[in-house]
DNA sequence: ATGTTTTCCTAACGAGCGTTAGTTAGACAT
DNA sequence: ATGTCTAACTAACGCTCGTTAGGAAAACAT
């Protein structure tokens, strides 16, 4: 048995092509480039994986899982729209922040998938946006928040929260954490000074 | 010449090679397929254009240029830091409505550019990215908005406005003025209502 | 009508792709 | 020691890619 670097070898694969596609995308990534790093040869791939587009789905449904995952969570919880609404940015980033990798392969090259699973994940993208506007439709029917379109209120968390995989670095100044919290607050405080004149 | 069509042999096939890039993204998009739908072959592409990159480049460029364009004229106006914002954020949302194809292609395909010109890409966003936050600071500093971490307002907005090509259909029940004004007064408003307990 | 330029076609190049077949070397269990 | 299983290698298959060369045909200018 393998159990110098811990690591199975079909972990290693998943984990180096997890990266190799977020840095250059799934078309331009090769199986001999995937292979090289980790030190095998192209065909010998095929011992460990079916398919360049299983390694692509299995990345891509992982993600999906999470934040799925994290919504039920959230969705369990008794507690105000705001405090629900804090707990699913919270999670929503440290998904994306412990693997930044991961989430723009998500975001980013789901579009490569075969049609059939494309669908699937969509689905989970659309299963995951109702679960906020839940939160929000309940925060507006108990006067927690301005009454208004749900739906674009929706939308304008999940742009928040998802575009972030487009420029957020983990070794940077600022922590998941800390920057769900700074959004959240935008979120709910806007722009405008409170006491209007 | 050519008057039948009113556009040239050239820009029908930037137009047509915008939508494919659009749809499948660079790397799974064929010159041959471009060629296709122009009813032309694969080869006759190369008596009007350089290179499948050159393609590339003059689509997402010309996405740059008109972001700055709107950029400069909102920082031209004489206004308050509230009037540039809304200004910038209806433009922004029309240049994407206008073209959604070439938005994608412009978010989303820059990644494949050859080093070089990739970089003069990413400088320009931070250009723009640059304008976006003077005015925010504008309205700090002169009691517009809240005081608060303008680099992560900057981030905010954008992320708002740029994953609108993600999901806006122009052919839906909502213009692109009147989302953007929308959101607009999400981000002034915020969702908490103003006279708090 | 003639010469020139533009546009397009056919055919092919060299390279690289994902994947498979067949085989070998080593680790394991008995 | 023997047989079994796994993981790796080498070689190649069939295909497609972006691009080019050379020539034909069409459009244009004079």
């Amino acid at each position: 048995m393998i159990h110098e670097h811990a690591l199975t070898r079909k972990d290693q694969i998943y984990h180096v092509a997890e990266r190799l596609f977020s840095e250059r995308g799934y078309h331009a990534t090769t199986m001999r480039e995937i292979a090289r790093e980790v030190h095998i040869e192209g065909g010998s791939l095929y011992s460990h994986i079916n398919s360049k587009q299983d390694l692509l789905y299995a990345i891509v449904l992982r993600g999906s899982e999470r934040f799925l995952q994290a919504a039920h969570a959230v969705m369990a919880m008794d507690g105000s729209a705001r405090e629900q609404l804090q707990e699913l940015m919270h999670r929503h980033l440290a998904i994306i922040a412990e693997s930044v990798d991961g989430a723009v392969v998500h975001f980013h090259e789901w579009r490569h998938l075969d049609p059939v699973k494309r669908t699937e994940i969509e689905q989970h993208r659309d299963e995951y946006e109702g679960y906020i506007r839940q939160i929000i439709r309940r925060g507006i029917d108990n006067g927690e928040f301005t009454p208004q379109d749900e739906r674009l209120v929706g939308i304008h968390i999940l742009s928040l929260l998802n575009w972030t995989y487009q420029w957020y670095k983990p070794e940077g100044r600022l922590s998941a954490d800390a920057l769900a919290q700074e959004f959240y607050e935008q979120v709910m405080r806007g722009l405008e000074p409170c006491d209007r004149s």
